[in-house]
Parts: C-alpha cells; structure tokens; sequence
DNA sequence: TATTACATGTAACTTCGGTTACATCAAATC
DNA sequence: GATTTGATGTAACCGAAGTTACATGTAATA
C-alpha cells in the first residue's frame, strides 16, 4: 500500500473510481485537459514525448503505487497534457477527481508525503532519460530499453517488433535491426519473429 | 513578488537569510544535502548534471521568482542533490529553513500554488532539455544555447569561450568551433575572444 | 491458394559529430 | 621584452548512426 492514513484510504475509496485499461490503449494525449487523478494499482504505462513532425521517444514507465506528475501538474494548473500515456500492461487504476488535490494536501500528510514522492519519482526518470541520450550511445540505450521492458513485462522473453523499439528510442528500424543482431551474436539475446528473449 | 499572502511575505522575512552569490560560485554540488530553501531575488542559476566520469550538461537556468525543484526535493526527502547548481550572474536569494516547508503547505494555499507552479516549470524545463537533445542537431542546441544564454545575461553580448560552450553542451571545443564559424559566415553573430555577439 | 501486409536481414552510402594534431594569436606573468 | 598559458582556426581522419534499396520470410486474409 502508500502508506496512506485510514481516513484518506476511506476518501479515495469514496470519491475514487476505479478503471480498467487493456494494453495499447491510449490513455492520454498530447494536449489534452486532464481532470482526474490516476492511482496505478496494478499494470504499467509508458509515457511518451512527441514533436511536432511526429518523432516520438519513451520518457518512463509508470508502476505501481504511483501517479504520473505530469498529469499531477495539468490536473493542477490546468494546462495541457505535455505527454502521451500508453497502457503497456493491462491495467487497472482508481481516478481521483482533481477537487479533492488540494483539500487532501492540507488535511494528510500522507497525502503530501505521496505527492511529493511522486515528483521526486518523475524528476528522477526524467534525469535518467537525459542521462541516457546525452551519456550513453545507442546500444547502450538499447540495452538499458529492453531491461526496462522486460522488468514491466516480468519476462525476459518480449514479444515486441524492432521498429516499435526503433520508435521508442527515436532511431531506425534498420538501426536497431543492426544492433539487435550483433547482441545476438554476441549471445546476450535470441532473436524470433516479434520476440526478443534476453538471455539471464 | 510571488503573489503571496501577507502573512507569508512576513514569516518569509522572518524566517529567511538573504544570502549574496557572485557569478562563478558552486552554490550546490552533486551528493550534496541540503537543509534549506533557496528562493530567487534577483540574478540566475545554471543547473548542471554530470556522469561518473566527468561529463557534463547544462540542464536549465533558475531565474528570478522560481526556486530549484530538484533542491526542494532533496530539502522534503533528505536526499543527495542529483545536480550541481553554478551562480551564472550575480545572484541575491532568500533562505528558507526546509523545517517551515511542510507547515507552510498546510497553512497557505498561495505556497502550495508556489511550489506546484516551480514543479511545473521544472518538469517543463528538463522536456525542453530532453526534446532539443532528441530532435534537434548539434547546430540547432547551440542557437538555442546562445538565445537562453543571451537572455539571462540580458544582453546579445556573451563573454564565453568556445571551450565553455562544448563543456554545457556536452560537445567538444573543435566541434562548436567549426559550428560557430560557420554561423558567422552566415552573418547570425560575431566571434572575438571571449565574446560572442548576437546580431539582432 | 493467391495476395497483401508486416517483419526481418543486409549491403552500400552519407552525414554528423568527435578526435588528433598543429598553427596562430592574445593576454598574463616572469 | 621573453615566456607561458589559454583561446581560436583548420585540416585530416574516424566511427556511430541514419538512409535507401532490396531480398526474404511469415502471417493474415481475400
């Protein structure tokens, strides 16, 4: 659980709705007004930057026990989304309606302790996203990307195609398709038809 | 002013110490602890990140009415900063005791919109740093350095060297060099030692 | 089954940016 | 003034990653 007072528990219990999102699904968009809080429960969401010539790169996944603060800060101030969020895994999480943000804020602490957590989470995942792009080169990415995945997924065996991993890293198909066989060859990964198993 | 309540304004003066920095000065560095609040008067501040073997990029600046997210989260959590913080102009700021933090989230909403608003521009901030990295080339992130830049010193005049440059870019000397010149034969600045001039 | 749509493999080539190596020149210091 | 140090200019070269083009294979479906 976060770790969250009984009374709170209750509230979110009570103004909470509880929704569930299958893998794939859109979540939110680019531009989007958001006026809910969403409390992951179960499942992952990957989060997404997009330009304006359509170029996409991953950000993070989101898991559980946490909230996007992102979204923390359109709820907030009202903007609009500056990310997309993607179900990743078949997901089930409880929607907070904004009002109560800033009322929760002033009565819990351990509502505060939760949302503050929650930036530092997110200011965290985006420093190492930087870090990845400005320090690391691509197979290097590339490693530290099918990691992740497969740390969400809970299997080392993935079932994704090189050009939706070209997509999440900003590269191309043919690029990675490279990358991925040298690793092949190299023994740290077995290559199938929409599959990557990542060897121990 | 920050458009804060009176009251505040008042605890903030009574709490705070005004503290002076002058451009150059290491006002954070990476592992630090921190145990107060910095709130900015007047001046900037460079944000850097660095990797374990040196490397650096500039990350953003922090400038007049905003405070360093990363800062108020290592202040709320107690943990190591993940930056370094540079004094980039003469700088005058306010201390605040993080103890006051908490308590001053409960009492004054105009704080809570505060310190969200300063997550807000961080989140936004580091976007901003993830995007040029992902979509943009060399040539473009240095454009845009020389523009922030320009801004901050408030004048299309910059005293900087090329080596200064590649260092916040994560580049190399040669390389910003050769871009460099290449935009003054394109008549976009004017290169002498130590300074660079931004035309119109 | 024939056709279409993806998914993958691979070669050839280009470009951007990093590296090495010097040369020149200005400023600071001896 | 002579020497050292740092800033800049430039050429030559290299490697990572992107691009184009095409071949092959598999799955879905008309």
């Amino acid at each position: 659980d976060f770790l969250l007072e009984k009374e709170l528990l209750n509230e979110i219990q009570k103004v909470g709705q509880i929704k569930k999102v299958i893998k794939g699904d859109l979540m939110i968009d680019l531009g989007e007004i958001i006026s809910y809080i969403p409390l992951l429960l179960e499942g992952a969401i990957k989060v997404v930057r997009e330009d304006e010539s359509g170029e996409e790169l991953l950000l993070y996944f989101v898991e559980f026990g946490n909230t996007c603060a992102m979204t923390l800060n359109c709820c907030l101030e009202n903007t609009a989304s500056e990310i997309r969020a993607i179900c990743e895994a078949d997901t089930s999480l409880i929607m907070i309606p904004v009002k109560f943000m800033d009322q929760w804020l002033t009565n819990y602490p351990s509502w505060r302790k939760f949302i503050f957590d929650n930036y530092q989470n997110r200011l965290n995942e985006l420093l190492k996203a930087i870090d990845a792009l400005t320090f690391l080169r691509l197979d290097e990415r590339l490693e530290k990307y099918l990691l992740d995945k497969s740390k969400v997924a809970q299997s080392n065996q993935l079932s994704i195609t090189h050009l939706e991993i070209a997509t999440d890293l900003n590269s191309s198909r043919v690029v990675i398709s490279r990358l991925l066989k040298k690793m092949e060859k190299q023994g740290s990964l077995t290559l199938g038809r929409n599959t990557i198993t990542i060897k121990s």
